[in-house]
RNA sequence: CGGGGCGUAGCGCAGUUGGUAGCGCGCUUGGUUCGGGACCAAGAGGCCGCUGGUUCAAGUCCAGUCGCCCCGACCA
């Protein structure tokens, strides 16, 4: 039961259902995830949404190296006449391209882009280093930051500057091409769902959607409470249009040259914010063990007397846990418990242990999960095993509501009337068939101010295009994106 | 890039018909407290976003400019 203090501690965040955007924002700056930076459209990620970003590295690369990706780094500059070799490409990024003109006090007599994107300066190296069809496949990934330039910016969401990863591959064959970008999709359905317990729907995005220069995109997309589609990720089958611009040839064993079939995949820092947004609440962040920078916090209960037990016990609870998990133990003297109890709810810390002089009495430590499931107390002598269970159902308890709340917003429908009836109804995914006309995609965006999401593979339904009325096997997701 | 809003102490805000700046939280020191943001006392802290103008006098009026937030068109 929320007293009224707790209430109006409350009040500083504001309440997600009534104000999701205030609430965003005031949750990041809180919890210190970020912070504006002097300079337009740029943040900084503090340590602690730091630590989020550096644990997603650690779990995506891992996935990287074990599908026999390495990593490598290529220049922040690309000059402009790399970034115009592929047509489309050039025209895609160019509104959003920074330039160098000066270096020092002289100007350059090429500009240099402050990379959008790295596929020009990435192949352009790739036609020096592939020769032949011994050396393919490339499986290169790089870990960076990326300049585009935004006409409105928010914190994660979308800045000026912000850090990804990008996979670049090249491959003999325009199957084992899409095999990998598909792998790589599935890459990032497994790290988004089991890791950040931010469930998807995905598959392939429309011609209209696709990135600049490729053959195929693939998405993940995240529905967030507002029932804004938040595209998480993609994987772009690249075809031939980058080998061919970058004069990437190989002879094969049939002796004669050919253009390897490219790939590229990234995922961004922008998952923090869908993070945040997917499982918070009006007490701030709840972060999902697996990801969390703090997965536990020991809070001392202490009252003059018996403090030195207390300190002692707590210590003695933080050596036995902090082998395995990410520990803290708040012995911080100048906050009450209370104080820490809403300030490490509001951080998102998974599990709170509480040890006071009564539980010493009884053998006993509390433990508080972060996902609302209530106080527990548990015998110290179970400590270890119980810490490793509760963080696994901590995490499959939010995975499973954000499962839940997914569900609940996607709508199906077969009519223009009936799918903006729906997403007034429930704003989120509306899954329609679709004849894969680009008229129809068209009137569609048009006609219901959302936009297509993605294509889901794997299709056996027929159904009738909510357009035109052809017979078609093809389903796609439509919603409003951030 | 259009429409709306806001810039005053670290944070949140007040500031009357123009007259020389205040509240709450936080911070510092001391004491009492501590199982859901404790209390008392004493302190520290300001180029009122920036630039120019009107005026004897500008946080307040005018113009410009920069930044941020919200709502719409482009984007991960």
């Amino acid at each position: 039961m929320p007293n009224d203090k707790e209430k109006e501690f409350v009040k500083e965040i504001p309440s997600k259902k009534d104000n999701f955007s205030d609430w965003y924002t005031s949750v990041v700056l809180k919890a210190e995830l970020a912070d504006y930076a002097p300079v337009r459209g740029c943040m900084v990620i503090r340590p602690y949404g730091y630590k989020i970003w550096e644990n997603m590295q650690s779990l995506l690369d891992r996935r990287f190296k074990e599908t026999g990706h390495e990593n490598a780094y290529f220049p922040l500059f690309i000059p402009e006449s790399f970034l115009q070799k592929e047509a489309e490409h050039v025209k895609g990024f160019s509104p959003q391209v920074a330039w160098v003109t000066r270096g020092g006090d002289e100007d350059l007599t090429e500009r240099l882009a402050v990379r959008p994107t790295s596929e020009a300066i990435i192949c352009s190296m790739y036609s020096k280093w592939v020769k032949s069809y011994r050396d393919l496949p490339v499986l290169i990934n790089q870990w960076c930051n990326i300049v585009r330039w935004e006409k409105t910016t928010r914190l994660f969401l979308r800045t000026t500057e912000f850090l990804w990863q990008e996979g670049h591959t090249l491959h003999r064959t325009r199957e084992e091409a899409d095999e990998e970008a598909i792998k790589m999709l599935n890459v990032y359905v497994d790290f988004v769902e089991n890791e950040m317990a931010i469930p998807l729907v995905y598959g392939r995005k429309t011609e209209s959607e696709k990135f600049p220069g490729a053959l195929h995109t693939y998405s993940i997309e995240a529905l967030m409470p507002d029932g804004q589609a938040l595209q998480a990720g993609t994987s772009h089958n690249l075809g031939q249009f980058f080998s061919k611009a970058f004069d990437i040839k190989y002879l094969d064993d049939d002796n004669t040259e050919k253009f390897p079939w490219g790939t590229s995949w990234g995922i961004t820092t922008r998952m923090i914010g869908a993070l945040i947004m997917t499982h918070g609440d009006d007490k701030g962040l709840r972060l999902p063990p697996r990801i969390a920078p703090v997965q536990i916090v020991i809070v001392p209960i202490l009252f003059g007397k018996d403090d030195d037990k207390v300190i002692a016990k707590a210590k003695e609870i933080y050596e036995v846990i902090r082998k395995d998990y990410r520990v803290y133990l708040d012995d911080r003297l100048e906050y009450t418990p209370g104080w820490k109890f809403n300030e490490w709810e509001m951080r998102g810390v998974p599990l709170r242990v509480e040890i006071g002089p009564k539980d010493i009495l009884k053998e006993q430590v509390v433990f508080v999960p972060r996902d609302g499931t209530g106080k527990k107390f548990i015998k110290e002598a179970e400590l270890k095993d119980s810490v490793g269970k509760i963080l696994i159902d901590i995490q499959n308890n939010l995975f499973n509501s954000a499962k839940q709340v997914l569900r609940s917003k996607i709508s199906e429908a077969s009519t223009i009337e009936e799918f903006n009836k729906k997403i007034g109804e429930i704003p989120g995914f509306i899954k329609v068939f679709w004849c894969g006309s680009q008229q129809c995609e068209n009137e569609l965006i048009d006609k219901t101010k959302t936009t297509p999401r993605c294509i889901p593979l794997d299709q056996k339904i027929k159904g009738k295009c909510i357009i035109c009325g052809k017979e078609t096997e093809t389903t796609i997701y439509y919603a409003r994106a951030y």
